[in-house]
DNA sequence: CATGCCTGCTCAATCGATGAAGCAACAATT
DNA sequence: AATTGTTGCTTCATCGATTGAGCAGGCATG
């Protein structure tokens, strides 16, 4: 490094010198416990002078290693490029704050390895708490968190070994799909079957909502056809893909479709562009999940809002409780009304 | 805390002891320098063996007090909300793991003080670099940082004191605005005074967009309004507030907008919803940056994609330059092609 | 004036990992 | 036989902050 500058950072021995006193008062009116102390009012003021006249600056390394608890708390998330995941970082971390928590946040793009790797340097940092959210296997990172004697919890997709919470796919799923039916019987004058569209199916929120899909065909007396049920990944290229060779098969598409996240979503309305079918209005769509944009494309996709901050409240409960049971809370989502075209 | 479980966590004394040898072999085997210090390979595989069967974890804090380095990187960044910053988070993780550094990241909602806080803890978190991502006092973090000894970077938006990577805003409006008026020609005839809103007048990314946007204007012999000029700030309910209060104004609204971002899109699409201005395809529109939603909307918006790879490239570029001298580079944004309606 | 108590500090051990210095055992060289 | 070198470890100081224990001086009480 070409490091000129101040080559060594301002210690408390460094202030000690200066104020003419010893490294463990200046520790403990910087701390702030200065009068369980008994330090007297003057030095200590003298002390706080200086250590902002010499821009001093905790070491936070030694603070830790000494101390018993880090107040760090770790997150793990899939992805940036979407709202929800969004607003779970950003939520995150002014409820992190909020609690004297520092949030460290690490992006591990639904890779398990990455995952892993992830995990275990979170636990290095020595983080209180780990919230694994959408992470692929939850269930190993919660074995690592144990044997390091860390809490952790999941978030949006539920493990078998810690608390979760997730939204309640389920209900949310249904009542969607509801909505789109009813839309398509009053926009096409008929419900006809929907199609499924995006997620793993190996995941248990995609599980969930397709349990909902059908469970609200089953209520509204519609049929459901296996061909339609398209768990085809999340990213919209796999979507398209997957319409492309739904569409090579002899059935006709349905004309209503239920789709499983915004990114998914892209992908969708990339595809129906290409494939001609948005000039007419005779789609009617879905999306579990939100995007202020979504709402202007102005079709009357009728969408599912993930709770958020609920979920986040939640996840905070549970570790403030100091549950560690493997439960699942599911919050239910908000469903906006859609916006007419 | 309720937490029964393993109460200590595994540390290289009590691998040494397991393994009848001692805690600097440990740690020797465990980073990796076993053959420098002279142990054998026998003892190097016992003690890898023991670590983990103990499921040992660093202590990183222990560790990082002791070495000169922490490989820690940090990044403040506004918000989550949008594209923009979700790519340039995601890219800048992947790049600081891909050069085995540690990236710590956190979001400072555009408050100066939250930001002066957020560059406080990252520095006693011994971050060897700070990037201030589109922070609005620049200056005043990369005082902090040099008063510790740490180097800083500025992205998004430039600073005076420190290395800037940026948009080439001027260039990249000048261009958008040219495209919108052609746009404008075709699709209504004739050539009209375009509408800016959205971004700080304040800020020096809005400024040199409206200077490219004035540029662009005097190219093609358009004149430039200034009550069409409205830098109301980002959030989207004031880019809609703008709009209802120039609506106001005696003069007619321009049927051509250069919006400053997707967040102001928002509040502008909402308003021209609400106000009845988008089922006639009257309007002809241009955003400064990207959204794959927008593309869809299909009122054949331009956009301009800044180019976040590119940027980070030139940020870690810098960082291992070692440059520290207030240079401002700027890097040409990405215009992809409009899609027609 | 001896004793106890309070005030306002300082001393020194400690957290866990690291690495320079040192040391014992044995082999190789002169 | 004496010296030198090599191998394979151990010992111990160190990083900076924290905190229990301790200590000097002043004051009050019996």
């Amino acid at each position: 490094m070409t490091q000129v500058k101040q080559a060594k950072r301002t210690t408390i021995y460094d202030l000690a010198e200066l104020a003419g006193t010893s490294a463990s008062a200046v520790s403990a009116v910087l701390n702030g416990n200065w009068k369980k102390r008994r330090i007297s009012a003057q030095l200590a003021e003298k002390i706080i002078r200086i250590a902002e006249e010499q821009g001093y600056a905790l070491n936070m390394q030694a603070s830790l290693l000494r101390r018993e608890k880090s107040h760090i708390i770790g997150m793990i998330v899939p992805k940036y490029d979407n709202r929800y995941f969004g607003s779970i970082v950003e939520t995150f971390e002014d409820m992190a704050r909020a609690r004297g928590l520092f949030p460290i946040i690490t992006c591990t793009r639904r890779d398990p390895q990455l995952e892993v790797e992830a995990a275990r340097t979170m636990l290095s940092y020595q983080v209180e708490c780990l919230i694994a959210t959408g992470a692929t296997d939850p269930d190993r990172i919660t074995e690592m968190c144990a044997a390091a004697g860390v809490r952790s919890l999941n978030l949006d997709l539920p493990g078998t070994l810690a608390p979760s919470v997730i939204s309640d796919n389920f209900a949310g799923a249904r009542e969607l799909t509801r909505r789109i039916l009813k839309n398509s019987e009053q926009r096409l004058g008929k419900m006809e079957p929907l199609l499924f569209i995006g997620g793993r199916g190996s995941d248990h929120n995609t599980a969930e909502r397709i349990r909902g899909f059908r469970e609200a065909h089953a209520d509204l007396g519609v049929a459901v056809y296996e061909e339609n049920i398209l768990a085809c990944g999340y990213a919209p290229e796999k979507a398209e893909k997957a319409l492309d060779e739904r569409a090579l098969d002899g059935n006709a598409l349905p004309k209503g479709m239920f789709v499983n996240s915004t990114i998914s979503l892209e992908g969708v309305m990339r595809w129906i562009r290409r494939s001609g079918h948005l000039d007419d209005r005779s789609l009617v769509l879905g999306c579990f999940d939100w995007d202020p944009f979504v709402t202007l494309l102005g079709n009357g996709i009728e969408m599912v809002r993930q709770d958020v901050p609920g979920m986040l409240t939640k996840v905070f409960e549970l570790i403030e409780s100091g549950a560690s049971k493997p439960i699942v809370i599911q919050v239910p989502p908000l469903i906006p009304q859609a916006q007419e075209a």
